[in-house]
DNA sequence: CACTATGTAGACCGATCTGTCTATCTCGGG
DNA sequence: CCCGAGATAGACAGATCGGTCTACATAGTG
């Protein structure tokens, strides 16, 4: 089975992501995301049976693409302290990434602040934000004890998502690094 | 002189107030927000020009209803520490105001994610955020060397939009009062 | 070859959006 | 008492929205 498998699906869903992010879920129409995707709008609904669907994929792909993010960074890392600031790296390639077409910050907090307060989708991106506080805990239970670990996480988790809201309103990452060192410093006094 | 003046504006601003932070700026519609303010279409467009200007009173009004909760939170502190923890008491007494009907973050934040990377609008974010570090910094040089002054006012800016934004996604206050107590045994071992 | 998957172009639908306009009403001040 | 400012309800316009439908093209597989 050599199938090269639906492009369509993939065009639209990386088309999608660009004007999600860069104009915002609900400022972005249909007819802008299959123009961008140079596609028919019946391939959208023959892959999507929604733009709700395509947002809650949208969403998903951006959680995955973090945890890649993170993962890269990982594989140079020998020391919990090193994993630690690898969360703040992987913040910064996002950034980085996005900062030549408009850094607007972090997309799923982006994405979250159009979702009314009920919404099952703010709850993902809270379980998002609460996997990236627990990694940074799995590390530093082994630098503390669990208690200072607890308190701790929640200070860099403070840390990462204050710099990265400053640095998306100010369009320039300076901020992420920034949060990087006090991290480092605060880290290393463990 | 005995004008009451026009309290139409001043029903459509705080209906749009509640509408836009509650559901979004984009997802509120003109006619929910004379629905909501009990007025007709034209009394809007005779008090703005446009939804744009009304959103733009919007934020201006956020900006200065947090200034409002800062400045009454001022009136009963003596020392620098206690006028640096006041800036967290604001966050979390506009965080308890918007408990009750939906909690979403911040206003300001969350109105900035619809707005494209160059608008104007965002340049305002940036600087109302910019003020609030800036009042940080103020209390601190009091406590503290210009330098470290500026890296702690940086440093508690970061535990303030940090807090926010989990607070946010959770739906509950409980995150800003822990930064609250970092941010006071930060200050105190200065 | 023929079959089936998938994709394309674009007309079309009903709903909703921002914004305009008109005609009427209410009420405080000279 | 009367006038004018501001408020009202609601019809209306033009654009855009998400989503459906049809008819046709293309390409890989048996």
């Amino acid at each position: 089975m050599t199938t090269i498998r639906t492009p369509a699906r993939d065009k639209l869903l990386s088309a999608a992501s660009r004007l999600f992010y860069d104009h915002g879920i609900s400022a972005t129409g249909i007819d802008a995301i299959i123009a961008e995707a140079g596609v028919a709008k019946m391939s959208l609904y023959n892959n999507f049976s929604s733009k709700d669907e395509l947002v809650s994929t949208y969403i998903q792909a951006r959680h995955e693409e973090w945890l890649q993010l993170y993962a890269i960074r990982l594989e140079r890392c020998e020391t919990p302290v090193d994993r630690i600031l690898a969360v703040f790296d992987a913040y910064i390639d996002h950034a980085e990434f996005a900062y030549d077409h408009g850094f607007r910050g972090c997309g799923l907090l982006n994405a979250a602040a159009e979702l009314p307060a009920g919404a099952p989708g703010r709850a993902t991106m809270a379980r998002h934000k609460a996997q990236v506080e627990g990694i940074l805990r799995d590390e530093l239970v082994q630098l503390t004890s669990p208690d200072c670990a607890d308190v701790t996480a929640e200070h860099l988790s403070f840390l990462l998502e204050g710099a990265m809201s400053r640095a998306g309103l100010e369009g320039q990452p300076d901020r992420l690094h920034h949060a990087r060192s006090l991290a480092e410093s605060l880290v290393k006094t463990l």
